[in-house]
DNA sequence: TTTTGAGCGGAGCGCTCCGCTCCGATAACT
DNA sequence: AGTTATCGGAGCGGAGCGCTCCGCTCAAAA
């Protein structure tokens, strides 16, 4: 019987449970560089496990993704909360959650590309919508009674500003979320509603027109 | 012989040039909305003529998307140099270049999703690029000159900058537009170096929560 | 009016690629 | 060694794509 196990699991159970991690790890990976489009065989493949294990966790590439999409939304929530805890400041409680939201700090990869998909409603995502709302609210409001933040920008505005932060654009890593911060950086000016007018300099080095022309041309011909 | 053709083109030489402008409007849309992925068979729909026809213009959709990938970029050389003639402020030019390009006034769509795309390099699309380089160099230093941009965003930094401020997102049309002015304007406050620091409203009404539910899930089910 | 053929629209071919299933191989327990 | 749960991946069925081909249309020539 199932409840007759106790102590650490071994043998072909820890192997389930690394699977279960790894293709959490690279179902993440995978559905963040090329959104719900990505192949299933490829989330396989980078986990290290066959389709046949993948399939007996997650019975439809659908669920699969929607999983992933909560995981998405409760990242969010989470690095929200962080904020709020750790920096006393609203604003810097603010510049906090965007800039982790924009690098997901020792998380794995962006799961934006999948909150922002366009997917069947559930009641789960639902939920977990509802959550990140809430938390969303929290940040804003604080920023608003503080003074700090531009009262036409609401809570709702993040997940849009977040997406258009940060876009799918043909490069990965590293250097697609330093340009994404660039990009946060001048917005952030927007934002402010008090303290100093001009920033410091903005992150990362400024592209040049050689790295534009990389981008823009295929691989190979 | 051809050039023996005198007047105006008439019977099914008229039908031929007006599928022309009606197959250029049409791709423009349609690779403006779904990007390179999207299928022949839509672009000959939507400017109502057959694919025979089509592919008479174009012998490859490769030729007729890296045709429109060269129109995108002649449009913004146009909208640059046409900023820079009729705003004589170095500042308004700029503004007026990043209002134009990311609303696309009267151009039929933006086609932005194909500028920074990736397909194959050509010496045509090499030569645009070029002149695109010119053309935003020019809007740049005239306000680096005057002293209104902040000097670490260089020319490089716009095609960038429009991709992040114009992505993909599951909207289009009017409202995609207005979103897209909206971050704008945060990001605008965050470019100038001098004049007022706190701008006026952003533009547009603010999303709403019930919008993301919409924009987040999908149509049917 | 009749003839003609360039130009038209779209059905369908061939192919790629994907989600998913199935089964022989593998390895932990007895 | 035998048993059996679990694994990996080859392959199936089908959807969707780029592109071709062909019967039809209709303005112009005879």
């Amino acid at each position: 019987m199932g409840d007759t196990y106790t102590g650490r699991p071994r043998g072909r159970q820890r192997e389930a449970d690394r699977n279960d991690v790894r293709l959490f790890q690279a179902a993440r990976e995978v559905f963040a560089e090329r959104g719900w489009d990505a192949p299933v065989s490829e989330i396989a493949r980078r986990a290290g496990i066959g389709m046949g294990s993948l399939y007996r966790r997650y019975p439809s590439k659908e669920l699969l993704a929607q999983r992933m999409r909560i995981a998405g939304m409760e990242q969010l929530v989470a690095q929200a909360r962080t904020a709020l805890a750790e920096e006393p400041d609203p604003w810097a409680a603010l510049v906090r959650f965007f800039r982790d939201a924009l690098t997901d700090q020792g998380t794995g990869g962006p799961l934006l590309p999948l909150v922002g998909g366009r997917l069947p409603a559930t009641d789960e995502v639902q939920a977990a919508a509802e959550r990140l709302r809430a938390a969303l609210d929290d940040l804003v409001d604080g920023a608003h009674r503080a003074g700090v933040l531009r009262a036409d920008f609401t809570s709702a505005d993040i997940p849009l500003l977040l997406e258009h932060l940060a876009p799918r654009i043909p490069v990965t890593g590293e250097r697609a979320a330093s340009l994404h911060l660039r990009y946060l950086d001048l917005a952030l000016v927007g934002l402010r509603t008090t303290g100093p007018c001009r920033p410091t300099d903005l992150h990362g080095p400024a592209p040049q027109w050689e790295e534009l022309r990389d981008l823009w041309n295929a691989p190979d011909s």
